[in-house]
DNA sequence: CTATCGATGTCAGTGCCTGTCATCAACGTA
DNA sequence: TACGTTGATGACAGGCACTGACATCGATAG
């Protein structure tokens, strides 16, 4: 006999999420999550390490795939090319996520403690693109700034990705961003994509 | 004679500022910032919105100084020029005002509730960059890379001035950043500035 | 069989933040 | 002068996020 229902943390999550859809991420108490989890409020957060946290799981899969795809890259593959590799590396973990990436992101777009919680995950990111540059021997602000590039590519690209109606490519929003970031960058006068 | 002391907004932040650094964010209670500052806890959050918010009072001053920068840039001038000169106004603005960041900076790295509150700050600003190149007629995606650019290069270029030993220039900084970010994009190799 | 372990429950408490109502000097107006 | 209004503040009650300390009890190792 068991004495607890299996994956306590997918609970949690799935409860989590169905409770912000159904009354909103305001409207819904840490007590509640954990009771449509059949758990108590103290096991949630041993679990995760406040309310925000329940949506930012795997933030850190995310990570480790793009730091592998850095580190993979030609060794004489330039900065730009190595975070265009990591960019298509997220782009094919994204594929088919749709759906499920637009519902999360309107329950984030709606709440400003939500969007901070994102954007440091992405600094995070950004950090650990960085570091993964400079291991290449990329040196500083350099590698800073490429991490940072990439990172800025990812998001517009997400946000594009997740508000078309069209069911487009995530790949191809960041590698068309990413262009337009050279061409910007570059001085071009303005153009339209 | 006078009800009230004048400016509690000021006093409520100097109290503040007084109380992190004497013993930490976290040791601090907003009871006792705003006891320091001879009012109660319930006149603090009709100033701030929240404690965290009274370190990030003048982010608004930013946000239009830069508007304001892009705005006034000749009408040819290329976006990453517009924004460009915008960081040479925020250069000018943090003009002999880097004791006063730097110790402002030690207290956010310290707590990551802090660093999440600058991170949407920076959005923010990135927001109305992004905005004010779209008024220049610059389309999207390109305004919103550009200016995202511009913040990344503030953003590392800032963090390098109040980690100086020497008096470095913040206006410096940001431009050789800037010809940084414009090599890595364009594919140079790695070089060391 | 017993000791330890690990996930969970229970309970008390702190601090952030909000809603609501009261206070009272200043100010305008009749 | 009297009186109503305004605006910044105080006082108080309460909700909810989050934490520390201790108890519970199947599972597992020896």
């Amino acid at each position: 006999m068991v004495r607890w229902e299996p994956n306590s943390t997918g609970r949690l999550q799935q409860a989590a999420m169905e409770l912000f859809v159904e009354r909103g991420y305001d409207q819904t108490t840490v007590a509640e999550i954990a009771g449509r989890a059949g758990l108590t409020e103290r096991t949630f957060f041993r679990h995760f390490t406040d309310k925000r946290e329940v949506l930012f799981l795997g933030a850190e899969s995310l990570l480790d795939l793009v730091v592998k795809a850095i580190t993979a890259a030609p060794g004489d593959a330039a900065p730009i090319d190595a975070i265009a590799a990591a960019l298509d590396a997220i782009g094919t973990m994204f594929d088919g996520r749709r759906d499920g990436s637009r519902l999360r992101q309107n329950v984030i777009a709606a709440h400003p403690e939500l969007q901070e919680r994102e954007l440091i995950k992405m600094a995070k990111l950004a950090g650990a693109m960085a570091d993964a540059l400079r291991a290449r021997g990329v040196p500083d602000p350099s590698a800073s700034l490429a991490a940072e590039a990439g990172t800025a590519v990812f998001r517009i690209a997400f946000e594009r990705w997740v508000q078309a109606d069209s069911d487009a490519d995530l790949g191809a929003l960041m590698q068309a961003a990413l262009a337009d970031l050279k061409a910007v960058t570059a001085g071009s006068p303005p153009r339209s994509t």
